[in-house]
DNA sequence: CATCATTTAATTGTCGACAATTGCCATGAC
DNA sequence: GTCATGGCAATTGTCGACAATTAAATGATG
């Protein structure tokens, strides 16, 4: 339990116990620190966290509906495992779901959030500058763009499907199969590019740009795991 | 129970209390038994299905992640009430991932599933031709197409967002607003041509019908919503 | 030696009771 | 008359214990 991360540690707003071991479960999934596919048990966590089995199976039922754990009837619940094909259909579904998402933010996002876009990219390219961590730091940034996209979208039902679901098993894949740092400087002037046309207010364009945007982005991870498959041989089937 | 659904009445797989009360709260909700807006109170529905609070609570926690039922902690839990922007945010979700199912459908989908579309179909002519509760049924049978359509998609993911959580919403909705029988006909040629444009493999051009068909069906609601709100006055703001 | 049945241990599902927090209502002060 | 404050009832959160089910371990038998 060295457990570095406990950004939830300073906000006091956790009322329930079920609610914080739920956070810190999740934060565990996410970062690895429970491996992909492990059974984990109610009484192990149960002492692990020294909480009752009560709010612990609580939390569990939101990690299941959150689809980071698997549970089968009174057999039990283990760690999900992403598999290349489950992941594909994650990028599919963003595909569809955030090229929405820029085509609202694009009619519907205030000038403040803009220049609240405006300042996360500064921010990547200031941590681009730097060239420290880059891959880590890029990736992470990366979702806060997507974040805010979604956020100005002004579509809560969307905000609640991407933000709540979607981007915490996108983070889990990014840790399971180790992908950092993936072509960062095209990821910039993309996103640069999809900040321009929601600016613009050209909702048909956004949508375009972010529809292109994660499509190459699944592109590439299909072509880094063809190459982590069979690095030697270049020529399979087809 | 004529409702032509009920997967689950028949099935003796409920291995659980939770389970089962689950499938009980959801139905209750949906079919309107349980008033929107309306409070539940976790002793109540102890002592209503005479069953323990540990798997109501549970019970109630996968209604809250399935949009069902709105909880704050140490206050309460209510049925969710759709408002009108709301119920616009479910519909342009519906037509973002529905689209992206009639493509994936037309690219994937086994000439057997194909088979069983076109029985969906014309079970839906039959009972037009029968013209008695045409509006019902054909509003639940309008959602057993989409549903084929979705399965026929083959992405597990897109399967669990829209049948297990948007679809029950939508059902929901049809007894809030007590919406019932529109464009029947319409419609009917709309699916028609969905199906067509699956079984050529025309993929882009499924894609497209289906958005067109929820973004008419979209409009179809905003229509028959300002009709409810003010019927005599035809030309208000703008 | 392999296969199958039986037992056994562990885990999950369920229950009732206690503690903590919230909202309401009455009482009193300004 | 209105607002604040205190107590009270009800509901939610938490806990430990018991029952039901499952998976594994053990032994018996062909």
């Amino acid at each position: 339990m060295t457990s570095v991360a406990t950004e939830q540690a300073a906000t006091p707003e956790v009322r329930t116990l079920a609610e914080r071991v739920f956070n810190q479960l999740q934060d565990a999934i996410v970062r690895g620190e429970l491996a992909p596919g492990s059974k984990i048990t109610e009484p192990g966590l149960s002492r692990a966290y020294g909480i009752s089995r009560g709010p612990l199976r609580e939390a569990m039922r939101r990690l299941e509906s959150h689809r980071l754990i698997q549970r089968v009837p009174h057999v039990g619940a283990r760690v999900v495992q992403l598999s290349m094909k489950e992941l594909l259909e994650l990028f599919d579904l963003r595909e569809a779901l955030e090229s929405m998402a820029a085509r609202l933010a694009a009619e519907h996002m205030t000038p403040e959030e803009i220049a609240g876009l405006r300042e996360v990219l500064s921010v990547h390219e200031r941590q681009a500058d730097l060239r420290r961590g880059e891959a880590y730091y890029q990736r992470e940034g990366d979702l806060d763009f997507h974040y805010q996209i979604v956020l100005g979208s002004h579509n809560k039902m969307l905000m609640g499907l991407l933000c709540d679901d979607l981007y915490y098993l996108v983070r889990l894949y990014r840790t399971q199969f180790s992908a950092s740092g993936t072509r960062p400087q095209r990821a910039f002037v993309e996103h640069h590019r999809i900040v321009d046309a929601i600016e613009a207010g050209d909702a048909e364009l956004a949508e375009l740009l972010m529809r292109r945007h994660v499509s190459a982005s699944r592109a590439n991870v299909v072509e880094r795991y063809a190459a982590t498959l069979e690095p030697q041989d270049s020529e399979t089937s087809r």
